[in-house]
DNA sequence: GCCAAAGAATTGTCAGACTTTTAAATGTCT
DNA sequence: AGACATTTAAAAGTCTGACAATTCTTTGGC
């Protein structure tokens, strides 16, 4: 592992990808204890801040995990499902929050995904799915709900139907579709009518999921979508007509 | 934006969620130049060193850029879509090496993905698409090709099949299914025979989209899925019957 | 008016010191 | 001998102060 001082790139970014791609290739595995951030930067001959300002690259993205005290140091973390998770949610809200990226263009990936889920998720599901999918479905429907309340119920609801798929490679690939599109459902505003027309929906869903009918799921899903473009549509035409001042 | 000397975990990273959360919150937006290091560390109570650790895990997602000289600083960075895409592969990749995943659920989980592309890219598809699509046909049929050129060619076939549903949030999610499978399809020895069936399919899967036929290209989506499995058990049967000694 | 040089602001890097945490090693008592 | 308290050493976490490199602005000269 060796860095060029005469790049323009900060010492710290280059040492930084020199261990990560010693993770990536395997050359270091789980487990492994990288050399003290003293030695570290001997061998790199810089100080050791800069060794440190490397390693923080690595904490921030769950490479490595530090420990103080004596035979503590920096170990090479596992990347485990909840940060992997974690990541792609913060990925993909900012992604969504910064490129004006359409309210239909994120939905109808949204669901594209979703849908992908359907035929695995009818086979699958277990009991406890469904518990969760019914429980939320109640949730959706008590009065005093806020909307954000709604849209987190609604957000749990889809997460179920995703894992219920079983397989949780599916379900870490979707977290970031679906939690990612909260926000941008949150500046919805969800008059008693279409709370209903949503959970009645929700309901067909856990019917069909309930009866391993997978294209049932597909069509709920589908008409779940249009039904959402149409209430987001009707509510950026409401915000056009009136335009807010600051 | 404040912190808590007192909380066990690190100043930095104290600091960096602080400003991560004022990020992802808007009360920073693109283009937003963060108070010099200096200011922070007034602000923060802290000394500079510390506040850049902060700011490396920020730099470390993307989130901020950091320029140099009169009238430098830290900017909030717009996350562009191929950094979305960088650190989407990288976490998927790490995902897929480090837990052990078995190859049948990362290639359900693709394949699923892949396959909820598919209506959308029989509809949208355009010339170029095809292009790349029976471009990257040709490199696969070709005689000398090694098998880590082929499997590359064959991740380029499969993007441009996803980029062809024309939805980008879309062929970010599936970055990461697509290109973190690559290090396992690797593990692979390609026959011809095995390659020759492969492109058939490709070739099916490229006609099907020229046809704007998208339950074709399910099909054979499908049929792909199946052989590449079916490939797959069977290398790792012969490599259990014959345990290679280190 | 244009170009070059000086100046100032800001990040990048270094050296050294001190504090805090942690686990192993050692000692002591029952 | 075994259990518990004490010491010790290694390592990360933090701070201070300094200097180098970079880059924009301003000033001076022509």
């Amino acid at each position: 592992m060796k860095i060029d001082p005469d790049n323009p790139a900060d010492l710290s970014a280059q040492i930084a990808t020199a261990i990560r791609d010693a993770i990536v290739s395997g050359a270091l595995i789980v487990g492994d204890r990288l050399p003290s951030e003293a030695e570290l930067a001997e061998q790199f001959a810089v100080s050791r801040p800069t060794v440190r300002e490397a390693l923080k690259r690595l904490a921030a993205q769950s490479l490595i995990r530090t420990q103080r005290g004596a035979f503590g140091g920096a170990f090479i973390n596992r990347l485990s499902y909840a940060d992997a998770h974690a990541q792609q949610i913060t990925t993909s809200t900012l992604l969504l929050g910064m490129n004006d990226i359409s309210f239909d263009t994120a939905c109808e990936a949204r669901f594209a995904m979703e849908r992908a889920c359907a035929l695995l998720a009818a086979a699958r599901r277990s009991p406890d799915h469904l518990a969760t999918m019914r429980a939320e479905i109640t949730r959706q429907a008590q009065p005093g709900l806020t909307d954000e309340a709604f849209c987190a119920s609604d957000v749990a609801f889809h997460r179920a139907l995703v894992d219920a798929a079983g397989n949780p490679v599916l379900s870490y690939q979707l977290a970031g579709a679906v939690e990612a599109m909260q926000p941008l459902m949150n500046m919805i505003t969800f008059s008693a009518r279409s709370r209903d027309a949503i959970i009645a929906l929700h309901g067909r869903i856990a019917d069909a999921t309930e009866g391993r009918d997978g294209p049932q799921i597909i069509a709920a899903l589908e008409e779940l979508e249009r039904y959402t473009r149409q209430l987001a549509q009707s509510v950026f035409n409401a915000r056009a007509a009136r335009p807010q001042p600051a």
